[in-house]
DNA sequence: TCGCCTCTTTACCCGCGAGTAACATAGGCT
DNA sequence: AGCCTATGTTACTCGCGGGTAAAGAGGCGA
């Protein structure tokens, strides 16, 4: 699991290293996160499975085997178990983007190294939080965490498209839209990756880069020069348009 | 609103031409057919605004300055609104395909017709009950019929795809994928097409039509050839990859 | 052995919201 | 008038599910 965060927020004690209250203190800290954890990745995989509102707390625990109260043990509202999701899902994309900046070429390339990621990680377990947690599900608070977030990500697709252009490795255009189209396309892998597990998200997010790469004309160094399109069908002349 | 059905599933009468049962039967079910549309409608707006299950059938009632009763004197259940609003709008984009196939063009020309009209659809009122409606919030039977629906919607784009591929006015690619890619950058619309509606659905679609088909690498006919890609920042060599 | 801390359970509360029964009103038709 | 049908209302039922109180069950130090 990659869900690198900050340590639990309800713990009040700083844990400094060294200073030992008690002996295995350090280790019970690092289990009850291994469940927190544990916790999250159930109720991020039911929520996949059923959609948010179909799944009661009592359904997280039984995955887990264990009863309501010990998930609120862990966690101290179900709205938070969505919000953990998206968190652990969003954190890999952002990841992406401080590895990228590191790149020395094209932005296109490094928008591609983005937009990899960025499909993988809306199909691992944390996608579904990702990519549909609603903020008229949320608190205000999170919602505005959220949104913040989302628009974070938004604006560093649109940034490195805007420098694309800049350096000549994208084709002009208008980078909010493609923006849009490009984030749009991933995110909604999240919908119908589910049963049908046959390509990795690896490989899905490979597909996709290199259909956003080409685009759906065919370009002439590629394709046989000049053969002109042929319409199908018998002569019949165009109609309407 | 172009929500064309069969009559009322729930009246029996036939309602045969010419039999007058009485007067005026045929304006009075005129207007309950007005008044029926105008629930869908209101559900449609409700669930766009609050999702469905933030949506509850006094609200949509209260929209419409009546009550719950009422709302259900014309639907028979929350989900059969959801499942109203799904139908109005997948018919829309049906009529695309329908329409497209009496067109004597390219089949890169005929998809980009039924991407413009998916678009508008999807940035309709009833973009989202099209795009949202999940399987799990709905019973089996309609749960089934949705599927069917969504997969003919998706085979169609296929195909047009594949017939593309064939008459060499679309780029050799793989035609599940780009279906996927293509409906799901559309299908996203419905997730932020909300306040911000400075552009209309037919714009959005129009510009996603555009960068769909250029696609983001430079074509050497439109940008300046030879031009070599110059990577940024000063030269300190790749670091990773 | 006793208390204490951590974790888990059993047994509950309670509000929301889908769906319904039964009554009210209005406008013909005979 | 008297009745029927279409349309809406008021006033309910009832189960689901989020959330909680309070009581075990181990473990560990003193």
């Amino acid at each position: 699991m990659n869900s690198r965060r900050a340590g639990p927020p309800s713990a009040g004690k700083p844990a400094l290293p060294g200073a030992s209250p008690w002996k295995g203190n350090r280790e019970r800290l690092r289990e009850r996160e291994l469940k927190r954890e544990a916790v999250i990745r159930a109720a991020a995989r039911e929520f996949n499975r059923k959609g948010y509102h179909n799944t009661s707390l009592d359904d997280i625990a039984a995955r887990l085997e264990v009863t309501k109260p010990t998930v609120y043990y862990y966690v101290t509202s179900k709205e938070q178990l969505l919000f953990e999701g998206f968190v652990a899902g969003v954190e890999q994309i952002r990841a992406a983007f401080r590895d990228v900046r590191q790149l020395m070429v094209p932005a296109r390339e490094r928008l591609n190294a983005v937009l990899r990621h960025y499909g993988e990680a809306v199909a691992s377990e944390f996608g579904w939080c990702m990519v549909r947690a609603e903020d008229q599900d949320l608190s205000p608070a999170m919602s505005r965490h959220i949104k913040a977030l989302k628009s974070e990500i938004d604006h560093g697709i649109r940034r490195l498209i805007r420098e694309g252009v800049q350096d000549g490795s994208i084709q002009p255009c208008d980078p909010k839209m493609t923006a849009f189209a490009l984030a749009g396309a991933l995110n909604w892998i999240a919908h119908w990756y589910r049963e049908d597990r046959s390509l990795s998200g690896a490989q899905i997010a490979e597909a996709f880069v290199t259909i956003f790469e080409a685009g759906l004309r065919p370009r002439s160094s590629t394709s046989q020069v000049g053969a002109r399109e042929r319409t199908r069908r018998r002569a019949r002349g165009h109609l309407r348009r």
